[in-house]
DNA sequence: CTTGACCCCGTAGTATGGTACAGGGTGCAT
DNA sequence: ATGCACCCTGTACCATACTACGGGGTCAAG
Protein backbone atom coordinates (compact mmCIF):
# COMPACT_ATOMS: atom_id res chain seq x y z
CA UNK A 1 0.00 0.00 0.00
CA UNK A 2 1.79 3.03 -1.30
CA UNK A 3 1.20 6.53 0.68
CA UNK A 4 0.65 9.88 -1.43
CA UNK A 5 3.56 12.51 0.14
CA UNK A 6 0.39 14.10 2.07
CA UNK A 7 -0.52 11.13 3.85
CA UNK A 8 3.43 10.26 4.45
CA UNK A 9 3.86 13.63 5.63
CA UNK A 10 0.72 13.87 7.88
CA UNK A 11 2.04 10.67 9.39
CA UNK A 12 5.44 11.50 9.99
CA UNK A 13 4.40 14.51 11.30
CA UNK A 14 5.97 16.76 9.08
CA UNK A 15 4.98 19.24 6.39
CA UNK A 16 5.02 17.58 2.69
CA UNK A 17 7.73 20.48 1.16
CA UNK A 18 9.81 19.11 3.87
CA UNK A 19 9.59 15.88 2.66
CA UNK A 20 10.36 16.86 -1.02
CA UNK A 21 12.97 18.96 1.05
CA UNK A 22 14.62 15.92 2.35
CA UNK A 23 14.48 13.73 -0.81
CA UNK A 24 16.30 16.79 -2.22
CA UNK A 25 19.04 16.47 0.27
CA UNK A 26 19.11 12.76 0.15
CA UNK A 27 17.89 12.04 3.69
CA UNK A 28 15.22 9.58 2.00
CA UNK A 29 15.41 7.88 -1.59
CA UNK A 30 13.07 8.77 -4.17
CA UNK A 31 10.17 6.90 -4.25
CA UNK A 32 8.64 5.28 -7.67
CA UNK A 33 5.53 7.34 -9.25
CA UNK A 34 2.61 6.75 -10.88
CA UNK A 35 1.52 7.44 -14.65
CA UNK A 36 0.95 10.82 -13.62
CA UNK A 37 3.93 11.50 -11.58
CA UNK A 38 2.96 11.39 -8.21
CA UNK A 39 5.38 10.15 -5.55
CA UNK A 40 4.42 6.34 -4.11
CA UNK A 41 5.95 6.12 -0.53
CA UNK A 42 6.50 2.87 0.92
CA UNK A 43 4.99 2.66 4.32
CA UNK A 44 8.91 2.16 6.42
CA UNK A 45 9.51 5.75 4.80
CA UNK A 46 7.70 7.26 7.52
CA UNK A 47 9.96 5.31 10.39
CA UNK A 48 12.83 6.55 8.29
CA UNK A 49 11.05 10.45 8.46
CA UNK A 50 10.70 9.93 12.63
CA UNK A 51 14.31 8.68 12.64
CA UNK A 52 15.62 11.91 11.10
CA UNK A 53 12.90 14.07 13.55
CA UNK A 54 14.67 12.03 16.57
CA UNK A 55 18.07 12.07 15.27
CA UNK A 56 17.27 15.92 14.83
CA UNK A 57 15.87 16.47 18.64
CA UNK A 58 19.52 15.27 19.87
CA UNK A 59 21.11 17.41 18.10
CA UNK A 60 22.21 15.89 14.49
CA UNK A 61 22.23 18.20 11.62
CA UNK A 62 20.88 17.29 8.44
CA UNK A 63 24.16 16.09 7.16
CA UNK A 64 25.17 14.16 10.05
CA UNK A 65 21.65 12.38 9.83
CA UNK A 66 22.77 11.87 6.21
CA UNK A 67 25.78 10.16 7.08
CA UNK A 68 24.32 8.09 9.50
CA UNK A 69 22.34 6.65 7.03
CA UNK A 70 25.31 5.87 5.07
CA UNK A 71 27.18 4.15 7.70
CA UNK A 72 24.00 2.10 8.63
CA UNK A 73 23.99 0.99 4.80
CA UNK A 74 27.94 0.37 4.26
CA UNK A 75 28.10 -3.11 5.72
CA UNK A 76 31.93 -2.52 6.64
CA UNK A 77 30.07 -0.20 9.73
CA UNK A 78 30.32 -1.38 12.85
CA UNK A 79 28.38 -0.52 16.29
CA UNK A 80 31.60 1.06 17.45
CA UNK A 81 31.33 3.47 14.12
CA UNK A 82 27.90 4.75 15.17
CA UNK A 83 29.19 4.71 19.45
CA UNK A 84 31.81 7.06 18.68
CA UNK A 85 29.87 9.47 16.23
CA UNK A 86 26.96 9.47 19.26
CA UNK A 87 30.07 10.30 21.69
CA UNK A 88 31.49 13.14 19.33
CA UNK A 89 28.26 14.34 19.01
CA UNK A 90 28.03 13.80 23.23
CA UNK A 91 31.59 16.17 23.37
CA UNK A 92 30.52 19.07 21.20
CA UNK A 93 26.83 19.34 22.95
CA UNK A 94 28.78 19.69 26.49
CA UNK A 95 31.51 22.08 25.41
CA UNK A 96 28.27 24.20 24.03
CA UNK A 97 26.88 23.99 27.54
CA UNK A 98 29.90 25.13 28.96
CA UNK A 99 29.77 27.83 26.93
CA UNK A 100 26.56 28.86 27.18
CA UNK A 101 27.15 28.81 31.52
CA UNK A 102 29.88 31.15 30.64
CA UNK A 103 27.96 33.72 28.71
CA UNK A 104 24.72 32.61 31.72
CA UNK A 105 27.31 33.38 34.46
CA UNK A 106 28.90 36.41 32.69
CA UNK A 107 25.02 37.77 32.10
CA UNK A 108 23.74 36.98 35.75
CA UNK A 109 26.97 38.85 37.43
CA UNK A 110 26.60 42.08 35.16
CA UNK A 111 22.51 41.95 36.06
CA UNK A 112 23.46 41.54 39.53
CA UNK A 113 25.70 44.71 39.71
CA UNK A 114 22.97 46.79 38.26
CA UNK A 115 20.90 48.51 40.82
CA UNK A 116 17.94 48.50 38.51
CA UNK A 117 17.02 52.74 39.45
CA UNK A 118 18.50 55.31 37.90
CA UNK A 119 18.58 56.57 33.88
CA UNK A 120 20.90 54.28 31.28
CA UNK A 121 23.10 56.51 30.92
CA UNK A 122 24.60 55.32 34.39
CA UNK A 123 23.27 51.62 33.62
CA UNK A 124 26.59 49.35 34.72
CA UNK A 125 25.40 46.58 32.58
CA UNK A 126 25.85 49.06 29.20
CA UNK A 127 29.03 50.42 30.83
CA UNK A 128 31.16 47.42 31.10
CA UNK A 129 29.83 46.56 27.58
CA UNK A 130 31.40 49.62 26.39
CA UNK A 131 34.98 49.31 28.81
CA UNK A 132 37.67 48.10 27.07
CA UNK A 133 38.34 45.14 29.43
CA UNK A 134 36.11 42.16 29.94
CA UNK A 135 36.67 40.65 33.48
CA UNK A 136 33.87 38.48 32.63
CA UNK B 1 41.85 61.98 13.54
CA UNK B 2 39.27 60.19 11.60
CA UNK B 3 39.99 56.80 10.72
CA UNK B 4 39.83 54.54 7.40
CA UNK B 5 37.35 51.62 7.26
CA UNK B 6 40.18 49.52 7.64
CA UNK B 7 41.81 51.10 10.33
CA UNK B 8 38.90 50.56 12.43
CA UNK B 9 38.55 47.27 11.63
CA UNK B 10 42.03 46.29 12.65
CA UNK B 11 41.43 48.33 15.88
CA UNK B 12 38.05 46.53 16.42
CA UNK B 13 39.54 43.14 15.81
CA UNK B 14 36.90 42.55 12.93
CA UNK B 15 37.01 42.83 9.22
CA UNK B 16 36.45 45.70 7.35
CA UNK B 17 33.49 43.69 5.30
CA UNK B 18 31.82 43.28 8.77
CA UNK B 19 31.87 47.36 9.40
CA UNK B 20 30.23 47.73 6.43
CA UNK B 21 27.97 45.19 7.50
CA UNK B 22 27.07 46.36 10.18
CA UNK B 23 26.68 49.78 8.96
CA UNK B 24 24.00 48.35 6.43
CA UNK B 25 22.30 46.96 9.81
CA UNK B 26 22.32 49.95 11.14
CA UNK B 27 24.51 49.04 13.94
CA UNK B 28 26.70 51.96 13.45
CA UNK B 29 25.83 55.18 12.04
CA UNK B 30 27.27 55.76 8.26
CA UNK B 31 30.12 58.12 8.66
CA UNK B 32 31.06 61.24 7.06
CA UNK B 33 33.38 61.07 3.95
CA UNK B 34 35.83 62.46 2.54
CA UNK B 35 35.58 64.39 -1.18
CA UNK B 36 36.55 61.38 -2.82
CA UNK B 37 34.01 59.10 -0.92
CA UNK B 38 36.01 57.41 1.44
CA UNK B 39 34.54 56.63 4.97
CA UNK B 40 36.16 59.21 7.98
CA UNK B 41 35.64 57.54 11.33
CA UNK B 42 35.68 58.79 14.67
CA UNK B 43 38.02 57.14 16.89
CA UNK B 44 35.10 56.35 19.34
CA UNK B 45 33.30 53.76 16.70
CA UNK B 46 35.93 51.63 17.57
CA UNK B 47 34.29 51.30 21.34
CA UNK B 48 31.16 50.60 19.38
CA UNK B 49 32.48 48.09 17.92
CA UNK B 50 33.90 46.66 20.38
CA UNK B 51 30.38 46.71 22.32
CA UNK B 52 29.36 44.76 19.63
CA UNK B 53 31.56 42.21 19.42
CA UNK B 54 31.07 41.98 23.67
CA UNK B 55 27.46 41.92 23.43
CA UNK B 56 27.60 38.94 20.63
CA UNK B 57 29.61 36.83 23.29
CA UNK B 58 27.21 37.51 25.84
CA UNK B 59 24.63 35.50 23.20
CA UNK B 60 23.01 39.42 22.11
CA UNK B 61 21.95 38.56 18.06
CA UNK B 62 22.69 41.57 16.00
CA UNK B 63 18.53 42.77 16.27
CA UNK B 64 19.11 42.55 19.92
CA UNK B 65 22.13 44.64 20.19
CA UNK B 66 20.21 47.43 17.62
CA UNK B 67 17.94 47.33 20.81
CA UNK B 68 20.19 47.61 23.43
CA UNK B 69 21.86 51.28 21.59
CA UNK B 70 18.47 52.63 20.66
CA UNK B 71 17.27 51.92 24.24
CA UNK B 72 20.60 53.97 25.26
CA UNK B 73 19.82 56.44 23.00
CA UNK B 74 15.99 57.09 24.70
CA UNK B 75 16.22 59.59 27.28
CA UNK B 76 13.46 57.81 28.93
CA UNK B 77 15.14 54.55 29.09
CA UNK B 78 16.19 53.31 32.46
CA UNK B 79 18.60 51.61 34.15
CA UNK B 80 15.47 48.88 35.09
CA UNK B 81 15.06 48.80 31.36
CA UNK B 82 18.37 47.68 29.89
CA UNK B 83 18.53 45.12 33.62
CA UNK B 84 15.05 43.14 32.20
CA UNK B 85 16.69 43.11 28.81
CA UNK B 86 19.67 41.22 30.63
CA UNK B 87 17.62 39.08 32.84
CA UNK B 88 15.29 37.53 29.61
CA UNK B 89 18.19 37.10 28.31
CA UNK B 90 19.94 35.33 31.06
CA UNK B 91 16.41 33.35 31.27
CA UNK B 92 16.26 32.00 27.48
CA UNK B 93 20.34 31.03 27.36
CA UNK B 94 18.94 28.94 30.77
CA UNK B 95 16.27 27.62 29.22
CA UNK B 96 18.62 26.62 25.62
CA UNK B 97 21.62 24.80 28.47
CA UNK B 98 18.50 22.84 30.21
CA UNK B 99 17.30 22.14 26.31
CA UNK B 100 20.86 21.01 25.50
CA UNK B 101 21.55 18.94 28.59
CA UNK B 102 18.52 16.82 27.87
CA UNK B 103 19.68 15.90 24.62
CA UNK B 104 22.96 15.18 26.06
CA UNK B 105 21.58 13.10 28.84
CA UNK B 106 19.48 11.37 26.15
CA UNK B 107 22.50 10.45 24.04
CA UNK B 108 24.53 9.68 26.83
CA UNK B 109 22.21 6.86 27.44
CA UNK B 110 22.08 5.76 23.71
CA UNK B 111 26.00 5.63 23.70
CA UNK B 112 26.31 3.69 26.99
CA UNK B 113 23.34 1.35 25.95
CA UNK B 114 26.04 0.56 23.17
CA UNK B 115 28.61 -2.21 23.89
CA UNK B 116 30.54 -0.91 20.90
CA UNK B 117 31.21 -4.75 19.29
CA UNK B 118 28.87 -6.28 16.79
CA UNK B 119 27.83 -4.88 13.26
CA UNK B 120 25.77 -1.55 12.93
CA UNK B 121 22.41 -3.50 11.82
CA UNK B 122 22.52 -4.88 15.65
CA UNK B 123 23.34 -1.06 17.14
CA UNK B 124 20.88 0.08 19.49
CA UNK B 125 21.41 3.58 19.22
CA UNK B 126 20.03 3.15 15.62
CA UNK B 127 17.80 0.93 17.01
CA UNK B 128 16.25 3.71 19.09
CA UNK B 129 16.22 6.16 16.61
CA UNK B 130 14.07 3.22 14.90
CA UNK B 131 11.77 2.55 17.02
CA UNK B 132 8.26 4.41 17.87
CA UNK B 133 8.78 5.21 21.58
CA UNK B 134 11.15 7.64 22.78
CA UNK B 135 11.85 6.84 26.46
CA UNK B 136 14.54 9.65 26.39
C1' DC C 1 -18.53 17.43 -15.94
C1' DT C 2 -17.37 20.44 -12.59
C1' DT C 3 -15.39 21.43 -8.21
C1' DG C 4 -12.09 21.09 -4.74
C1' DA C 5 -8.42 18.78 -2.67
C1' DC C 6 -4.36 17.08 -3.76
C1' DC C 7 -0.12 16.60 -6.52
C1' DC C 8 3.88 18.22 -9.84
C1' DC C 9 8.17 21.36 -10.73
C1' DG C 10 11.27 25.09 -10.27
C1' DT C 11 12.50 29.07 -8.15
C1' DA C 12 12.70 32.38 -4.65
C1' DG C 13 12.32 33.98 -0.03
C1' DT C 14 13.05 33.60 5.26
C1' DA C 15 16.51 34.39 9.16
C1' DT C 16 21.44 34.67 10.82
C1' DG C 17 26.03 36.65 10.31
C1' DG C 18 28.87 37.35 7.64
C1' DT C 19 32.44 36.59 3.30
C1' DA C 20 33.81 37.14 -1.51
C1' DC C 21 33.90 38.93 -5.84
C1' DA C 22 33.99 42.12 -9.97
C1' DG C 23 35.09 46.24 -11.74
C1' DG C 24 36.22 50.28 -10.77
C1' DG C 25 38.63 54.90 -8.27
C1' DT C 26 42.18 56.95 -4.83
C1' DG C 27 46.42 58.02 -2.22
C1' DC C 28 51.07 57.91 -1.59
C1' DA C 29 55.77 56.66 -2.31
C1' DT C 30 59.60 55.94 -5.45
C1' DA D 1 54.35 58.33 -13.77
C1' DT D 2 53.73 54.04 -12.22
C1' DG D 3 52.93 50.63 -8.95
C1' DC D 4 50.71 48.99 -4.97
C1' DA D 5 47.79 49.22 -1.09
C1' DC D 6 43.68 50.76 -0.01
C1' DC D 7 38.96 52.36 -0.80
C1' DC D 8 34.17 52.38 -3.36
C1' DT D 9 29.55 49.97 -4.88
C1' DG D 10 26.58 46.28 -5.78
C1' DT D 11 25.66 41.72 -5.99
C1' DA D 12 26.29 37.08 -5.13
C1' DC D 13 27.55 33.49 -2.20
C1' DC D 14 28.31 30.31 2.31
C1' DA D 15 25.73 27.21 5.67
C1' DT D 16 21.28 25.71 7.95
C1' DA D 17 16.60 24.17 7.59
C1' DC D 18 12.96 25.08 5.84
C1' DT D 19 8.67 27.66 3.70
C1' DA D 20 6.13 29.88 0.07
C1' DC D 21 4.62 30.72 -4.49
C1' DG D 22 3.36 30.55 -9.30
C1' DG D 23 1.51 27.98 -12.79
C1' DG D 24 0.24 24.07 -13.93
C1' DG D 25 -1.86 18.70 -13.87
C1' DT D 26 -4.74 14.89 -11.43
C1' DC D 27 -8.18 12.42 -8.85
C1' DA D 28 -12.46 11.35 -6.79
C1' DA D 29 -16.99 12.74 -5.33
C1' DG D 30 -21.39 14.51 -6.49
Amino acid sequence: MALTIGEIAKRAGIGLETVRFYERKGLIEEPPRTDSGYRQYPEDVVARLRFISRAKDLGFSLKEIAELFSLRVDPDTTCADIKRRAEAKITTIEEKIRDMQGIQGALSKLAASCSGSGPAGDCPILEALDSQEKDW
